[in-house]
DNA sequence: ACCTGAACACCGTTCAAGT
DNA sequence: ACCTGAACACCGTTCAAGT
């Protein structure tokens, strides 16, 4: 990549990220570019869908949630280690708003240029959810696209100023929810 | 209302079913317009918003919601009678996809067409979680607008392609939520 | 190799002009 | 009283032309 186009492609993740995080995932792209200083163009030949825009920022942090999943397979509890780590899933969906509802449309999509993030991280959590099941008291029949649909459920909460308030409270729970599996 | 727009009414309205059914609540007004026959403008004076128009198209399924929750409390299990309620909710919620989002903007905006149907739904489940609190096992922190809120997530659910399927599953999931709360 | 302005086909909203 | 076409300021996408 020549280096003014190096920088172009910097230039245009900084100010993105400040637009999408004023204006939602939805944001028009041609304010992205204006207020990038960028040509329209230039903005979608680095970025040719909103989509690969929106997985060039979440990136660093999908995988940061990924090795956080790994590291709560440690903890004792099982039960605990899903929740902690359902409570972060969360958060994190809720970098920006509407984020969620393009990750859940990309995990159908394989075309998409999110669709293998969101896969990574279904199946970060698969892990948690099938130790929680085996040893812990998570819902036997759950699965890990169940386990992403409740975080996209619960984003999508976040995302609504009239639920947004009450979200922590309704995270715990739909946990109990998960985790109210009788033992045999 | 003369009766030229009289006809025009009605016809904008059977038309918007049809359109909104297939493409979701955030349908384009003048592929409605015209695919009804009628000026664009004249679209926008029967129903100023779009919020106007999806409030026109719900208001007698929303009444009729709002009748089943009075007839439900004569269920005798109080926990069977709300989730019986919040099911017929959430297959309601789900008539044009998108159409819950909009709902639950409408409830934290006074002005918004939708507001007042929103908030009648919102204090018939009220009435049905109130019983269940008193005299079943649901959540006793749970207020109305939890509610409301949980028939907005599962509606979200509903319409991602890559959820739809499990639902009904990851409803009686957070059914069990609900009524986890322990007799003292 | 990289960038840009302009064109294209859309959108919701508004309003002067018609019947 | 009611309707309409056209204008306005947007949008995402594409592409010929510039450096």
């Amino acid at each position: 990549m020549r280096s003014d186009a190096k920088e172009n492609y910097q230039h245009i993740l900084v100010t993105a990220h400040a637009v999408i995080s004023e204006q939602g995932a939805d944001a028009s792209m041609r304010d992205i570019s204006r207020k990038a200083g960028v040509g329209l163009a230039t903005l979608f030949r680095h970025f040719p869908t909103r989509e690969a825009l929106l997985e060039a920022l979440l990136r660093s942090k999908l995988e940061e949630l990924t090795r956080k999943a790994d590291s709560f397979e440690t903890i004792d509890s099982p039960n605990e280690a899903l929740v902690s780590w359902l409570r972060e899933a969360v958060i994190f969906v809720r970098v920006y708003s509407g984020a969620v509802t393009m990750m859940a449309a990309a995990l159908s999509d394989p075309t998409s240029a999110l669709h293998a993030s969101c896969e990574n991280l279904r199946s970060a959590g698969t892990r948690l959810l099938q130790r929680a099941q085996a040893k812990g008291s998570a819902e036997k029949y759950m699965t890990g696209s169940d386990l992403f649909a409740l975080i996209g459920a619960l984003g999508w909460l976040g995302d609504q100023d009239a639920f947004a308030p009450r979200s922590d409270y309704l995270l715990e729970l739909i946990a109990r929810g998960i985790l109210s599996s009788q033992p045999e």
